[in-house]
DNA sequence: ATTATCTATAGATCTATAGATAATGC
DNA sequence: ATTATCTATAGATCTATAGATAATGC
């Protein structure tokens, strides 16, 4: 800090190849290490696992909650298509079914996510968590009630929650990539008014044996054989 | 480690007052910093909040598997009597009510449960996680769908995992506490069968504010004014 | 007398930065 | 010439234990 500072204009992609390479594989290791010991994880080992200095990694986000953030708006790039197959539903229901189940994945395919979200929370709370999203589902929610297909004593942010909730599966083990639309679907048969038919179930349920498989260990392995120490999130429960 | 070696038998109670009275402390604090922390929570400052020396938490827990194992058992006791309370129910679609309510309320009322069950799971996978209390479940399915009052196409399994997704909501926020049971009735209505009437929703639905509010910060405060740096766990949704 | 606690400390790991060195862009 | 990387290092915090000191039970 001497006079003056060219550093990235907004803090994004700095200007040498190299240095792009680094901070997306930084991003990269951040996001599974944060999978595994939430956002508290070691900035050091994830460096480390970037095969790059400390320093680097401090070049880049001078601070914790700057990687957080940085995480945080490419994970909601990754939603922003939503909005559009939203409104490409032919009918409010089917806007509504597009809703749970694009965000559920999209919080089931990273289970950093939950961590990170929260964090944002604390960070920038003036963030309004999608404000515009906010109105376009609950003018979904009203239509839908209208309509007869959604029941009638039930919010948008009931959706919100349901969707939370079952995006929060992702943070078990890795048998469940598929299980959670099964689950999704029972929610979203309780949303519906309750003298429409429902759909099939997707998938089939686990039987016992797959279910323990599934729940304990062995599930996919990151790139690196290294002793990763169990992680921090979600759990099964007993009366399994 | 010189020759003889008194300590606790089975791993309880230890004989002195003082020293069953820093157990406990030291297992509260435990709970609450691995609710915010994860099961990597610092040793020493688990020791530090329950005015302790580092050296005493050792003793009684020498491995941080150790203080686990205790956290879990713990918890698992607090679980003893649902049994009795499904075994008390009048029909089968009633015990498999109690079953989700009591199992969902007991994760949500402990933050800590779902990174020690997911811990428990990689130190002591022989568990079986509650065997009995599975036989249990799954004869209560299938008479529940012997009568016709749930829907066929599900499993127990389904049962547990709904329920540890309904779970998860105990680490969002604190104006949550009593929304897990709109959510659980939400997805009790999707497991019912079809013809049947749907109970009135509990609860109401948060209003906006109450939303925000209740997802970032006033929750309710620990009992010391530290600055716990915000934690790891699930975490809200946009479109909210 | 026994049981348990505390202080002190070694070694590891972490955050954060300064300063010397290397790699790219123009 | 500019931009970024790496090594080295200071200071904090963490795990784990040894050894001296204090509190209970019988």
């Amino acid at each position: 800090m001497t006079s003056s500072e060219p550093t990235q204009q907004d803090g994004t992609q700095p200007r040498r190849r190299d240095a792009r390479q680094n901070r997306e594989r930084l991003l990269l290791e951040a996001r599974a290490l944060i999978a595994v010991h939430g956002v508290d994880a070691s900035l050091e080992e994830i460096a480390r696992r970037a095969d790059v200095g400390v320093a680097t990694l401090y070049r880049n986000f001078p601070t914790r909650d700057d990687l957080i953030r940085a995480l945080h708006e490419i994970a909601l790039a990754e939603l922003a298509t939503v909005k559009d197959e939203i409104a490409a539903a032919p009918t409010a229901w089917d806007g509504i079914v597009v809703y749970t189940e694009r965000v559920a994945e999209w919080l089931v395919a990273d289970p950093a996510l939950p961590p990170i979200l929260k964090r944002m929370e604390t960070i920038d709370p003036t963030l309004g968590k999608g404000k515009e999203f906010q109105t376009v589902i609950a003018s979904l929610v009203a239509q839908a009630k209208g309509d007869g297909a959604l029941r009638p004593d039930v919010d948008a942010v009931d959706l919100a929650v349901l969707v939370t909730m079952v995006g929060s599966l992702g943070t078990l083990g890795g048998g469940y990539s598929g299980q959670w639309r099964r689950q999704l679907s029972i929610v979203l048969d309780g949303l519906r008014s309750k003298d429409l038919d429902r759909p099939k179930l997707p998938g089939r349920p686990l039987a016992a044996r797959q279910y323990q498989a599934a729940v304990h260990g062995l599930s996919r392995r990151g790139k690196r054989a290294a002793a990763r120490p169990p992680g921090t999130g979600p759990a099964t429960t007993p009366g399994t």
